[in-house]
DNA sequence: AAGGCTTAGTGTCAAACAAACACTTAAAAA
DNA sequence: TTTTTAAGTGTTTGTTTGACACTAAGCCTT
């Protein structure tokens, strides 16, 4: 694998790619396989999907460009939410063979910049491409130990999500367009690690404006069918700033 | 001015550091002096302390390190917000000069990891040294154009601060360890830039247990004196998640 | 000494919101 | 036709919010 002039040695993206389905939150994780120099059978390991940065793009033009190479998706969700820089993050022996094999510099300090994409995983095909020998959606309960400080990147994505979509209106982004409202509380729920009121989520949810439902139903489902809605993205980006919010738990508020 | 070789010459930490007094947030800056070689006279301007990050350290040590440098103080409330990196981000004829008189590699590609500081401005007293010819309090709202990007910087941690400080109690870090309920109101009131309701604000205050009274008022005051106050740090670390959390205006929550 | 000035400090009420809670409905399958 | 499964629906009670105006305590002035 080759490595372009421009890219700069010192600063890196990853991304942390949550999708949801079969009503589990997932990290969308590509594969390496290092040559191990001692056992002379292949390793391999998990890794965040990322890349050094190239010298005429900003930090966020690089994330998405990740995301593109890996799943051909572009438009999506995907924000900055910590840069990681500890001197030791680059220091495992396997992580240094792999450097190896494929960085001009591969002794190079690295700091990278983490970046969190929420996808609707039934649109994603893997895109066959440079660091893309295999990837897969596992679950965040079972992420095994990745390159890197991929762990710490990871659970500080989780975290951030869990803010995040406590505060503004995207957790719509991980669902297909057409949802139903079990769909929804499925995601908050497992978002959030905690079960929620039906009849007051709905409510929320209604009321909040952001979702709009369709006059089309669930189909050749063997129980009462369900409404389907829609993320109404117009009406919030129109709306006064904090139109929606959902708090903390356990929260309260100041101020009038 | 030398530097030393264990600089990384692509990543930097810049703090932006909050204060407060005369009823107003400030930012601390530091001004340069550049030679202006068409004018032949020198120009001056301002920019937000920062430094490169030293191979030996991470990121959060070194922006402590920036902020120790120049105020002297350690164990300050410093908080990592944003990375910055557009490619023209050092692209400015008057940062080019000065990066020329400065480091040694001044054409290459800097991004840098921006922190914010809070503090007590009353403890600040500015050290005499490499980076610090002059320093300066300025209210936020009378910012003059910066070195870099550090105007866009400056607006981003404005903002987080702006939404922080409804999420966790960390406006205290601006105060002195001593305050009355109406400074605490009115920095709250310069942060959120609008008014809030006396004896509303007092209750939720209160309410959250985050603050305790003393039996101390104030002297020599020419009106009623005012009780003391301490934030209560411990109380706040031994609660419950989510113990005290101040919601975004206009939100509602979701959730039991 | 009295009155004025300034900021601190206090309580209530109505409206909105949160949380807890159980039964009926619609479809497919048996 | 009955069973199974998940969808969908309202009410009540307690809590939180937001609006609102007067008294208290100290210094200063005359």
């Amino acid at each position: 694998m080759s490595v372009s002039p421009s890219l700069n040695p010192h600063v890196s993206v990853d991304c942390v790619i949550f999708g949801f389905s079969k009503e589990t939150l997932r990290l969308l994780l590509i594969k390496r396989t290092v040559p191990n120099s001692i056992t002379e059978l292949d390793d391999s390991y998990y890794a965040l999907p990322g890349d050094l940065v190239r010298d005429n793009e900003n930090l966020d033009e690089a994330a998405a460009r990740v995301l593109k190479e890996l799943t051909g998706l572009t438009g999506i969700f995907l924000q900055q939410f910590q840069a990681f820089g500890d001197p030791l993050r680059i220091a495992k022996a396997k992580d240094r063979a792999w450097l190896k094999g494929v960085r001009q510099d591969p002794d190079a300090r690295v700091i990278t910049v983490a970046y969190m994409a929420l996808i609707d995983s039934s649109k994603v095909e893997i895109q066959p491409g440079s660091f893309t020998k295999e990837a897969v959606w596992l679950p965040i309960g079972e992420i095994p130990e990745l390159a890197f400080d991929h762990n710490e990147i990871s659970e500080g994505a989780l975290l951030a999500l869990r803010e995040k979509v406590q505060i503004q209106p995207i957790a719509f982004e991980l669902l297909p367009e057409k949802f139903t409202m079990s769909d929804l509380q499925a995601l908050y729920e497992t978002i959030l690690q905690r079960d929620l009121d039906k009849r007051n989520f709905r409510r929320k949810m209604l009321n909040s404006g952001v979702i709009a439902p369709l006059p089309e139903k669930q189909h050749g489902v063997s129980n009462k069918p369900a409404r389907y809605y829609v993320f109404n993205r117009n009406l919030f980006e129109n709306s006064p700033v904090g139109f929606v919010n959902l708090k903390m738990e356990g929260s309260f508020t100041l101020f009038n």
